[in-house]
DNA sequence: CGCCTCATTTATATCGTTTCAAATTGCGCA
DNA sequence: TGCGCAATTTGAAACGATATAAATGAGGCG
C-alpha cells in the first residue's frame, strides 16, 4: 500500500512507472496502451488496469516531440473591435467540440494594423498546431492561398473563391433575400441594407441576395456606406443618421447584426421617426436577448455557437484525413429563436 | 546559395543545423542563444546571426519536455450560458497581453452539470499549463482551495475569502453604492437590485454595497429573486415582471449587466410603465453599444478587456516569481464610456 | 529430435532541447 | 619549459514517448 501510493502520488507516472509495476518493457506498455493487436489481449488489459489505477496520462510534450503531432487546434481571431460581439459564442461552440477529443484549443489574436498573415505563418512554420480556424475571409484571401499551398489543414468561417478548402458559411444571400421579402410584405418600398465592408466574402454574398430580391420584389433598394468590422457602433449610427437626413429616406432597413440594429433603432428614433409605423427593421440575430428588444424587431437567427462547433468538427475530420471538398457547409438562416 | 536555401527551406531548422553551420557543438549553440555570459560574446553574436538568417525557432515540444515548463497559460471558462456576454472581450484582453510574451493561451470550457474542479485538476496534474485564470469565484471556492494547496500559479476574476492568492475584481460594492445614489438623486424611493446568484463572491459584494447605500440614503431597498448566470434572459424578464405585478413596485432598478438592463427595460415597458418617468434604471455597462439604447440608460462602465489584460499580466508576473499578495487588484467603476 | 514459424515481447534509436561535468584552449608566471 | 588557472567549449545524459527491427518463447511438423 505504501509502495503503491508512492508510485502514484510522488512524481507524475510515466510509461516507465507502469513498466516497472507490470514487469514489462516500456515499449510493450506503450503499444499496449495504444491498443496494438500484436500485444496479447491479457497484457493489454493488465496494462490498462494499472494505468488507470495510478492515473497515468501520457506527457503531451513527449508525444508531440516524438510524433510531430501537436494535438492542438488553433483559433486565430481578428483584432478585437467592439463590433464582433459573437466571438464568445463561437469560441464556446468550438471549445465544446474540442473538449472530449484529446485536442486542445489555443487562441491567437492578430493586432490592428498588423499583417494578418503573421500569426498564421507562425503557427504553420513553428508547428504550433495541427490545424487552424479563422474567420472574416475575403474572396481571394491570402491566408487561404498560403495555407492551400502549404497543405496545412484549416477551416474558414466564410467561403472564398480559392477553391477546395473546408469552410462553413452562413447563407447571407438567403438572409438578405428573406429580409427584403419580409420588408416588402410590410409594404416597405424603399429598402436599405447596412453592409459590412465590401472586401469580406460575406458582404458580397449579402449584397448579391439583396440585389436579386430587390429586383424580384420590385421595391427600391439602396446601399449606403459600408462599415468596417472594427469600427465602433457610433460610426454606424452616424452613417445611418446621415442617410436619414437626406431626402426620401428608406422605410425599411436590413441590419446584418444586433449592433447594427441597435444603431439603426437609435438613429431612427433620434431623427423623429417611429419604428414599426414609419420604418421597419429586419436584423440578423445571434443572441436570445434580442427577443427582449422593444419595440420588437423582426429577426433572422444565425447559430454562431453551432457554426463554431461545425468548424471544429470539420477541422478534426480534416486532420483525420477527410477530404476538404466534403467539408463545405452552408448554414441556412433559421426563422426565429 | 543552393546550399543555404536547402538548409533553410528543407526541414525545420534545429540547434543541430546551426551547430553544423557554425562548426560549434549543439550545447554551445543552445547556451549562446540563451545568452549565457560564459559563451564568448563573439560566438554569441555569430550564432544569433545564423539563427536569425535561417529563421530558427526552438521547438516548443522539446523545450517543454526538457524543462517541464509549458509556456502555456490556460483560461478555464465556465459553461457558456447566454448571460455571459462579455467573455469575448475578456478573452481578447488576455490574448493581447499574451501574444508578445512567448506564451500561448489555451482555452478550456467546463460543461454544465460537470464538476468545475475537473478541468482544473486535469491542467494541474497533466502539466498542461504554467498557470491558469478562471472566473466566477465563490467566497470559499474549492478551485481556489485546491490550487492554493498545490501551489499552482493562478489568478481569479473575483475575490474569495481564502486568503492570499492573486485576483482581479471589480468593485461591485462601489458599483451598487453609486447606483443607489444616482437613483436616489432622481428621487426614486423604492429601489431594487437584480442580483446574480448569491453563491458568487461578486453578488455578495454588490449586495453589501447596496444595503449600505440604501441605509445611508434612507430609501427603501429590496432584493427580489436572484438569477443564475447560466439562465436565459427570459427568466430574468419573468422575475422582474412578477415583481412589477405585485403592489408597490420599485421605481428604481439596478441592473448588474446589459442583459439584465434589457430584460428590465422590456418588463417595465410591457407592464405599462414608462422608463424615465415612472421608473429609472442604472446598469453596469461593458460594451459601447449600450450608449445607443433608447431610452438612454444610466450606466456605470466596467472595463472587461482591461480586466482580462490585468489578469494575464498578473499571472505572468506570478509565474515569474512575484508574490501573490502584491497581485490583488480592485478595479474601480468608471463613470461613463 | 531438430528446424521452422508464429505470436509476443524487447532493446534501441530517435524527436530537439537543456544542463552537468569534463575537456580543451590560451596565457601568465615561476 | 612546464604548470596552473581562467575562459570557452564540448560530450553525454537526460526529459517521456513511439517505431523499427531484432529477440524470445512455445508449438507444429517432418
Amino acid at each position: 500500500m505504501r509502495h503503491e501510493s508512492r508510485a502514484g502520488a510522488g512524481a507524475r507516472p510515466t510509461l516507465r512507472s507502469i513498466a516497472k509495476m507490470t514487469g514489462l518493457a516500456v515499449a510493450t506498455v506503450s503499444r499496449a496502451l495504444s491498443g496494438d493487436p500484436k500485444i496479447a489481449l491479457r497484457t493489454r488489459e493488465r496494462v490498462a488496469c494499472v494505468a488507470e489505477k495510478i492515473g497515468y496520462v501520457p506527457d503531451p510534450a513527449a508525444k508531440r516531440l516524438r510524433t510531430g503531432r501537436t494535438s492542438v487546434i488553433a483559433l486565430v481571431l481578428d483584432p478585437h473591435g467592439e463590433i464582433i460581439d459573437f466571438s464568445g459564442s463561437m469560441i464556446s461552440g468550438i471549445a465544446e467540440v474540442v473538449r472530449d477529443t484529446g485536442y486542445h484549443l489555443t487562441l491567437t489574436q492578430s493586432q490592428i494594423g498588423e499583417d494578418p498573415m503573421l500569426p498564421i505563418r507562425r503557427i504553420v512554420s513553428n508547428r504550433l498546431a495541427d490545424g487552424l480556424i479563422f474567420a472574416r475571409t475575403e474572396p481571394r484571401d491570402p491566408r487561404v492561398a498560403f495555407l492551400l499551398e502549404t497543405g496545412f489543414p484549416f477551416v474558414t468561417h466564410g467561403r472564398t473563391k480559392l477553391g477546395r478548402h473546408a469552410w462553413l458559411d452562413h447563407d447571407n444571400d438567403a438572409f438578405a433575400e428573406i429580409a427584403v421579402r419580409r420588408l416588402a410584405e410590410k409594404k416597405r418600398r424603399r429598402i436599405s441594407i447596412i453592409p459590412p465592408a465590401r472586401r469580406y466574402s460575406f458582404a458580397e454574398h449579402m449584397l448579391t441576395g439583396f440585389d436579386r430580391a430587390v429586383r424580384a420584389t420590385g421595391v427600391a433598394g439602396e446601399v449606403p456606406e459600408d462599415y468596417d468590422l472594427n469600427s465602433v457602433s457610433e460610426e454606424i449610427y452616424a452613417a445611418i443618421a446621415r442617410r436619414l437626413a437626406l431626402p426620401d429616406p428608406p422605410d425599411g432597413w436590413i441590419c446584418p447584426g444586433e449592433i447594427a440594429a441597435i444603431a439603426a433603432g437609435a438613429a431612427i428614433g433620434d431623427s423623429g421617426l417611429a419604428l414599426g409605423s414609419d420604418v421597419d427593421l429586419v436584423a440578423k440575430q445571434t443572441n436570445r436577448v434580442f427577443n427582449l428588444f422593444r419595440p420588437r424587431i423582426d429577426t433572422v437567427h444565425e447559430d454562431i455557437a453551432g457554426a463554431g462547433a461545425g468548424m471544429a468538427k470539420a477541422l478534426l475530420a480534416l486532420i483525420a484525413g477527410a477530404d476538404a471538398k466534403e467539408l463545405q457547409v452552408l448554414q441556412a438562416p433559421v426563422p426565429g429563436f
